[in-house]
DNA sequence: GTCTATATAATGATAGAC
DNA sequence: GTCTATCATTATATAGAC
């Protein structure tokens, strides 16, 4: 039995990254033979669900990755500190707003339905650890949930026209007005 | 020599409907010869540079159907009537968040970059409405131009976590707020 | 756990009749 | 302008050897 070539997590990395990169429904399984150097038989070694549990595995390796910076937002520091910090790995995810949201291009597929659950709980863990802050910097419950929709629609919708005009910057301009209206007095 | 089935206007809806459906690439052209009732050879009739060529016109077609409403924001009335108007086309267009946008559907689309001149154009016009009435309610031009930045990310942004929840609200919701936003005193 | 080879279905696209 | 029939290609998925 031949050794394996990539860990899984190395393999769900790869399936992230070309997923992003050419949507749910671009991403070919020879695409994904091509960037995992992997056989299509491997592939359905490691995934017997085909695509659909690629995508499956993926969004819970993409959990797994965000939870320690979200954990942190519920951490030390001053809510300000922490919204800083969590709003640094925002950018770092997003590479500045070049690179695609995984959840978003889930959203776009066409087996959505099948993603719906584990799309609406990150979502609402995304929403929760932005409501956790202004909780905690003294804001009202519903002043609290308004701000923190509006946070993830800044971060959703910044990627979107970012993509469309072909100007990252519009995301980094967004997360800035994040960072600077989150914790606002009201 | 046949009659025509559907006029191209009506061939062109079917098609931008199925587009924000199910996506660019989610969108077989079986899909498109069932939605438009016709068969894939009346389809290449049509648009003889395949499904690239249908969603180019679909796009011209999106322009031309939001030209008079982006006209009318430059038309008589207070900017606040105007903006409020517009905003009603808007909430219409996206079915109350339900409808996704074909703008974002062709920027996550594996043929993006075919897309990339036409998309940024209409972005642009978008953007331009925006600021426009800003302009017009006496901000500067920078300030104009951040606020219409603002509703075209909350647009987007509401739409896509509309979408990831399952509740249109959100994008109602991100209505609302540049109703609120767009036009105050800074 | 990986591979080669293959099965089967669906894809985008064409030819030519009417 | 539409159709039926068909094309070559690619898609997802599987079988079985090593």
């Amino acid at each position: 039995m031949p050794a394996a070539l990539l860990t899984k997590p190395e393999i769900l990395d790869r399936l992230m990254l070309l997923f992003r990169q050419r949507g749910y429904d671009g991403a070919s399984l020879t695409d994904i033979a091509e960037v995992t150097g992997l056989g299509k038989s491997s592939l359905y070694h490691h995934f017997p669900g085909g695509k659909a549990e690629m995508a499956s595995e993926v969004m819970a390796h993409l959990a797994s990755r965000l939870e320690p910076a979200i954990v942190r937002v519920r951490g030390a520091g001053t809510p300000r500190a922490r919204l800083n910090a969590f709003l640094s790995v925002v950018e770092e995810v997003y590479d500045s707003g070049r690179l695609a949201c995984l959840l978003e291009r889930l959203c776009a597929s066409a087996d959505r339905k099948k993603f719906a659950k584990p799309l609406r709980r990150m979502f609402e863990a995304l929403l929760e650890a932005f409501e956790h802050l202004c909780l905690e910097a003294g804001q009202h419950r519903t002043v609290a949930k308004t701000r923190a929709e509006e946070a993830v629609v800044r971060i959703q919708g910044s990627l979107v026209l970012a993509a469309g005009l072909d100007q990252p910057e519009v995301f980094v301009r967004a997360l800035g007005r994040i960072r600077d209206s989150l914790l606002a007095a009201s």
